[in-house]
DNA sequence: AACGAATTGTTGGTAGTACGAACTAGATTA
DNA sequence: TAATCTAGTTCGTACTACCAACAATTCGTT
C-alpha cells in the first residue's frame, strides 16, 4: 500500500518533491552551500535582479532575503550593484566566482534529475514536462 | 524557454517540487505549525515510531530530530513513550490533539494537491503516480 | 559473567533560515 | 510642497540542522 502500487496522486507529488529536495541538498552540500543559497545563485544566472523581484521569485520576505544575500555576498559569490534608475534600489549580480558555482550547481542538478528520468519510457519522459506545465498554470506563476 | 513550452525534464521536477512545498507551507501556517512539524505529525499517523527510525524517514540527524520533537511535544501534539523492549529507546506517538491536527493537515494537503490535478486528463492523472513510482525505485526508499 | 563494541537518544555550540514590526532614504502623486 | 508609496535594512524572536561529545543500555565475544 505504501509502495509502487497504491500511490495516490497527492502522495506521488509529495514523494517526488522529496526526491528533488534531496538532490538539491546533496549538490548544495558538495559545493559547501545551503539549498537556499544555491537556489539564489541559480536565480541569478539569467542576469542581475533587484531585491523586490528576487523576493517574489523566491517567495521570501524582503527582510529574509537581505540576510540570505548578505551571507552569499560575504563569500564573494554575488555583489550588490547600484541601480542607476533608482537610488534606493540595488541589483544583485553574480561575481565571476559565483557564476562558476551557479553554473556548476545548476548543471549538476539538471544532470542528476535527467539521470533519474532514464528509467522511464520515452513517451513518459516527454509527457511529464507537459503535464507539469499544465499543473503550474493554476497555482504557480 | 522559461515558461510552459520548453520546460526540460529536470526543470519540470524542480517546479513541481516548489508547488508542493508551497502548498505544504501554506497549510502548515494555517495550523500554526512549521512545515517540518507538519511533516513529523503526518509521519506518525500510522502509529508510534522510534527516534532512529524517524530520523531515517525524515532524513534528519538524530540531534536535529530531538529538537523538533521537543518543540512539538511542548505543544502537546506528541508524547515520548517508553519502549518496553529497550530502555534506551522511546517511541513518539500522537496525542489526541496531535492526531486531530495530523489528520486535518494531511487531509487538507491531499485535498489541495488532488485539486491541482483536476486540469489534467483522466489518462495523465492516472499515469503520473505510476511514473513517480518508477522514479522512486532508484533513489528513494 | 564480563569486557569491549555498538546503538539509543540527549546536550551544547554554531550557522543559517524566516518572519514581522519599525525604520531610513529616495521616488511618486496630488 | 506635502502626503504617500516603495526599496531595502535593522532588530528581535523562533525554528532548523549539523557536528562532536556524552550517558545509558544492549549486544557479541570470549
Amino acid at each position: 500500500m505504501t509502495t509502487t502500487t497504491g500511490l495516490g496522486f497527492a502522495a506521488a507529488l509529495v514523494r517526488m518533491s522529496h526526491l528533488v529536495q534531496r538532490e538539491f541538498a546533496d549538490v548544495s552540500r558538495q559545493h559547501d552551500l545551503t539549498p537556499q543559497q544555491t537556489q539564489l545563485l541559480c536565480m541569478l544566472i539569467g542576469g542581475p535582479v533587484g531585491m523586490t523581484e528576487l523576493s517574489k521569485l523566491l517567495h521570501l520576505e524582503k527582510s529574509s532575503l537581505t540576510g540570505l544575500v548578505d551571507r552569499v555576498e560575504r563569500r564573494g559569490l554575488v555583489a550588490r550593484v547600484a541601480d542607476p534608475r533608482d537610488r534606493r534600489a540595488c541589483q544583485i549580480e553574480l561575481t565571476p566566482q559565483g557564476t562558476q558555482l551557479a553554473n556548476d550547481s545548476h548543471g549538476e542538478i539538471t544532470r542528476r534529475l535527467d539521470a533519474v528520468a532514464e528509467v522511464l519510457s520515452q513517451d513518459d519522459r516527454d509527457r511529464l514536462p507537459v503535464v507539469v506545465a499544465q499543473l503550474l498554470t493554476q497555482r504557480d506563476l
